[in-house]
RNA sequence: GGGUGCUUAGCUCAGCUGGUAGAGCGUCGCCUUUACACGGCGAAUGUCACAGGUUCGAGUCCUGUAGCACCCACCA
């Protein structure tokens, strides 16, 4: 054989006594990838029919591409938690036998990356254009280079299942050719153009940005009140007295040098007799004229609105309404330019703001300043506050690419999960706006673009295409060059889907994975990224790039805050891993902010909310955590207190391996022959078996319907349910008499087979969660549950039909515990929890005597029982603390071990619970109307609850009277029993009936 | 201005197509029981934001109110 395994399978005996993630995490990773066993493989035949889904040609096949971090960052807790959900989808799949493909790939995230490169040469000195073009894109790429291995690394660490071998990279020669060849065809079907118009810039980074990398906040502002002087009218004298000037209202007097039109509002009877004058614009001297325009609100400052559309949206707007001249007073740095007065040019715009003011007032033209609060747009990368400005940039035209967008989910051809979504898709698209793809960056795709002297436009393929074009059009080589912009990121994201296929060419892998099957991603990139994917898919491959797109929240810290840098509370995914001392947390935390002054605060909120640093947890305890995090809230809250109980949720399954590769190991040892002999035949499966099997089949049926409704916190709830409260806690201490040597050699085989079964097929419904540590421990157990394959990665996913459910045993299995349960809450509540006692029961019914017979010797093993003793008929019970399961009554002798008054005071609280329960329930039977309308099986249901209560109640009252007799007497039982004294009280209490 | 969510146990959150509330953590009590003290057993805790409505019945559906988030948008 060729296990990879084999050298490290070590006897279950020699299986630490602790989980310890660390130590075998890195390994295992290191051999799946090694094997190659997430590379799509032939899809197996049998595939488990739950979410297969075959195409025309027979073929089951299922894709998610990654949506691609930035190539030089790092992974934070929002792409591990996506990646968790991605690669547990994936190897979900790949266990069902489809033919699976996760395609990962990286981001060169344009502005982004050319920021931190920048940053890196300031530090050395140098500023960006000191450098030639070539040279500076020769440092990011030296830099991807040198920081792009991170995020591999890192989703190694997770566990991520993706193909290496296909890794992309949204600047690598394939997908740039990608990038052209949709230029150039958008370009050819007229939609994508290039204009001078009033676009998003950025000041700092010296580009133009899109409307949603703009993100407006309100901030404390002011209204400057400021007075233009109007021009004398030519004929003067109309009797009435003309105002001097009329007062308009800013935000931002600094654009004032560009104000070519003072706008009031037509029905605004305060103005309309200056309509059509004019004003002398003070500091410039111009004349500008009072338009009229219904965008003007008269009850807003003062009623009249300055106009300026060079730096404006609005007012760029009413500019082209009135045919006014546009005045740009800006340099692209926001530096006042050579259209200011000499004084001024040069100046940033914020102090020429202040000098303009202090100029004005000095004429006496300030009326007053006001607070003002108002929305201001900064850049989302720099911070800097974004100026309309007016430049030549490339556009997308969307309308016609967001038809068919729209159509596609509309139609259900894409699908939202959750739903409402796609709202917030359809709000956006019904109002898309031309989308300016060219940005003035060095870092990005080169727009393949060429210009002649004469500034006509070739777009083309190459720059062999350009000439040729060139050529064609002048009859002669001409010279050109090319333009000089690069496109949005998000344009090459936009093609991510298929350009990592192969597209433009029509590859194998095109046709088997096109369209993907889901997207996974968080709400706020629907419009930067889905919107887009959606419209270029359609636009290029004619056909959706994805069936569904699973929107998840986005991660928080513990107090409900985004992680951010600047609030200092990032957790590092592979913190929570590997663990981190504080020391290095506080540096991580604190080194390179932008604001050094948070610093401190910072380190005191780190101190006071780690005092110790993180513990590490391994992989396998975060994913469990993301899985449960994965509700369809929108905000969703990382408290490492779950990780750290999901850290025991591993360990007892680390533990509980313990025992059953103890228990399996054990019989290979002993009597391979009797055990092979056994799995033959039909084993004899106790109730207990049945009963776990049974819902070992209802947890795989919880879980398939969790993964396909996305609700991967119900799939973790079950898991964890199933394991901890079910196989641990009641199974595993069923079966263990029967598993001891000297238990029947068939009960014993029968209870291995299950363990071994149960716990085998639960390893592989819990891997695409947990994969590392179901992967340790699968190799340990296969070979003794004679499971053969190299790796739980790429065994089958269980199936809910080998696991019916079988309701016999789990009414079985139901009264065992209600028994068991009953006895412990009498113990647990007397504080003789381990103190064996006997049990006798009264009003037994005849399945319950048969329920006994069989499972009495399990009832007192579970329960530590001393005896159990049916009561005969009529005879009467000793003093007893007492609990009732359905018709049968529990019986604790109290026999000084209990105190009559605590056993009353339990009873009376059970009385009280009783009575409002008998009382409601008797209040709905008593209405007609009820039993009427209400479905027979509904009043059945509330009659069965009827009697149940009325039955305590009596059982409850016999009781209460019986105990209240005792505890008047006062006398025996009244002190505990313990140590020496013990015996004689018993005795004492027992004589006294 | 438009839109979308949220409000359930001390905390963080589940609760599917309406039948009368659950989990984890935390709290309290008992227990070294041979897989696990990273454990076992038991316990306590909720006028499900508020007000109406539909219904035999509402945490669950409808309307409104309040508070809190978020998204989009050009009010100077």
């Amino acid at each position: 054989m060729s296990n990879p395994y084999n050298q490290s399978v070590m006897p279950p005996s020699e299986m630490p006594k602790t989980y310890s993630p660390g130590e075998i995490e890195p390994h295992i990773y290191a051999r799946w990838e090694a094997a190659d066993y997430f590379a799509p493989r032939a899809a197996r035949t049998g595939v488990s029919p739950a979410t297969a889904e075959p195409t025309e040609a027979g073929e089951s096949h299922y894709c998610i591409v990654i949506p691609p971090p930035n190539v030089t960052g790092t992974l934070h807790m929002g792409h591990a938690f996506q990646d968790t959900i991605m690669d547990a989808l994936t190897r979900n799949h790949r266990m069902r036998g489809q033919r699976t493909l996760w395609q990962p790939g990286t981001d060169h995230a344009g502005i982004a990356t050319q920021m931190v490169v920048e940053r890196q040469l300031e530090g050395e000195g140098i500023r960006r254009t000191q450098l030639t073009r070539e040279a500076f894109v020769e440092r990011v790429w030296a830099w991807k280079e040198h920081s792009g291995g991170t995020i591999g690394r890192q989703m190694r660490r997770l566990g991520a299942s993706v193909d290496w071998s296909r890794e992309r990279f949204t600047m690598d020669a394939g997908l740039s050719r990608a990038v052209v060849e949709a230029f150039v065809r958008l370009h050819e079907r007229g939609l994508i153009y290039r204009g001078k118009r009033l676009v998003n810039w950025d000041p700092k980074l010296l580009t133009a940005l899109s409307d949603l990398e703009v993100l407006s906040s309100e901030e404390q502002g002011s209204l400057w009140h400021l007075r233009y002087p109007l021009v004398p009218e030519g004929g003067n004298g109309k009797g009435v007295a003309a105002p001097e000037y009329l007062v308009v209202a800013t935000t931002r007097p600094e654009t004032m040098l560009g104000d070519t039109a003072v706008a009031v509002n037509p029905h605004d009877e305060r103005y309309r007799a200056l309509i059509g004058r004019h004003v002398r614009l003070p500091l410039t001297g111009r004349e500008i004229p009072i338009i009229a325009d219904d965008y003007v609100d008269p009850a807003f400052g003062s009623g009249c609105v300055k106009i300026t559309p060079a730096h404006d949206f609005n007012d760029y707007a009413i500019g082209r309404r009135h045919n006014l001249p546009l005045i740009n007073v800006f340099a692209p740095d926001a530096r006042l330019n050579d259209e200011a007065p000499e004084a001024l040019r040069g100046l940033p715009r914020f102090t020429a703001r202040e000098r303009i003011i202090e100029q004005l007032a000095a004429q006496e033209l300030v009326e007053r300043i006001e607070p003002h609060k108002l929305m201001i747009p900064r850049g989302d990368r720099s911070g800097e506050v974004i100026e309309p400005y007016l430049t030549d940039q490339w556009y997308v035209s969307v309308a016609e690419l967001a038809g068919p967008a729209i159509a596609a989910v509309e139609s259900g051809r894409v699908r939202f999960v959750p739903d409402n979504w796609s709202k917030t898709y359809f709000q956006w698209m019904h109002n898309i706006q031309d989308w300016c793809i060219s940005r003035q960056l060095w870092w990005g795709h080169r727009i393949p673009a060429w210009y002649d002297d004469a500034n006509n436009i070739y777009v083309a393929r190459s720059a062999e295409d350009a000439s040729a074009q060139a050529r064609a059009r002048h009859g002669r080589d001409v010279p050109l060059r090319q333009d000089d912009d690069v496109l949005d990121t998000w344009f090459s994201a936009g093609l991510w889907p298929f350009s990592t296929l192969g597209w433009p060419d029509a590859t194998p892998e095109l046709a088997t994975f096109y369209p993907t099957d889901v997207l996974v991603t968080g709400f706020d990139i629907i419009f930067f990224w889905v919107a887009r994917m959606i419209m270029m898919g359609l636009a290029f491959m004619d056909e959706v790039p994805f069936r569904e797109v699973y929107v998840h929240g986005l991660i928080r810290d513990a107090e409900g805050q985004k992680m951010s840098k600047s609030k200092g509370n990032v957790i590092d995914p592979i913190d929570v891993i590997d663990g981190i001392e504080l020391p290095a947390l506080l540096a991580k935390r604190t080194a390179g902010l932008m604001q050094p002054h948070l610093a401190a605060g910072i380190e005191r909120a780190t101190r006071k909310q780690f005092p110790n640093g993180i513990p590490a947890h391994g992989t396998d305890a975060l994913r469990f955590t993301f899985a449960q995090l994965a509700t369809q809230s929108r905000d969703l809250r990382f408290d490492l207190a779950r990780v750290d109980a999901n850290r025991k949720f591993c360990n007892k399954l680390w533990q509980v391996a313990r025992f059953a590769l103890g228990a399996l190991s054990a019989a290979v040892d002993e009597a391979p022959q009797a055990a092979a002999a056994s799995a033959a035949a039909t084993p004899m499966y106790s109730a207990a078996d049945r009963w776990i099997r049974s819902r070992l089949g209802a947890t795989i049926e919880a879980v398939d319907q969790a993964v396909a409704d996305y609700r991967f916190d119900m799939a973790a709830s079950a898991l964890y349910e199933f394991t901890w409260n079910e196989l641990c806690d009641w199974y595993v201490e069923i079966v263990k008499p029967a598993l001891r040597p000297e238990a029947q050699a068939d009960a014993r085989a029968a209870a291995r087979a299950t363990l071994g079964s149960v716990f085998e097929t639960l390893l592989r419904l819990l891997h695409p969660l947990m994969p590392f540590i179901t992967e340790e421990i699968w190799q340990r157990l296969a070979p003794l549950v004679r499971v053969t394959g190299n790796t739980i990665t790429l065994a089958p996913w269980p199936r809910a039909a080998d696991f019916p459910r079988d309701a016999d045993a789990d009414a079985e299995i139901g009264w065992l515990r209600g028994v068991v349960e009953g006895a412990r809450q009498i113990k647990g509540e007397m504080d003789i929890a381990m103190r064996r006692v006997p049990l006798l029961l009264a009003d037994a019914s005849q399945s319950d005597l048969e329920r006994l017979r069989r499972h009495g010797a399990l009832l007192s093993h579970l329960a530590a029982l001393t005896e159990i003793r049916v009561l005969a008929q009529g005879e009467a019970p000793p003093p007893a603390a007492s609990a009732i399961v359905g018709e049968l009554t529990l019986l604790v002798p109290m026999a000084g071990l209990i105190e009559p008054a605590s056993e009353l005071a339990r009873l009376e609280k059970l009385v009280q619970k009783n009575r409002q329960e008998l009382a409601r329930a008797r209040a709905k039977l008593g209405k007609q109307e009820f039993v009427d309308n209400a479905p027979g099986e509904v009043v059945a249901q509330e009659r069965a609850r009827l009697a149940d209560f009325e039955r305590r109640e009596t059982g409850l009252a016999r009781q209460m009277q019986q105990v209240r007799a005792l505890a008047q007497q006062g006398e025996p039982g009244e002190r505990r029993g313990g140590g020496g004294g013990g015996g004689a009280t018993r005795a004492s209490a027992e004589g006294a009936p």
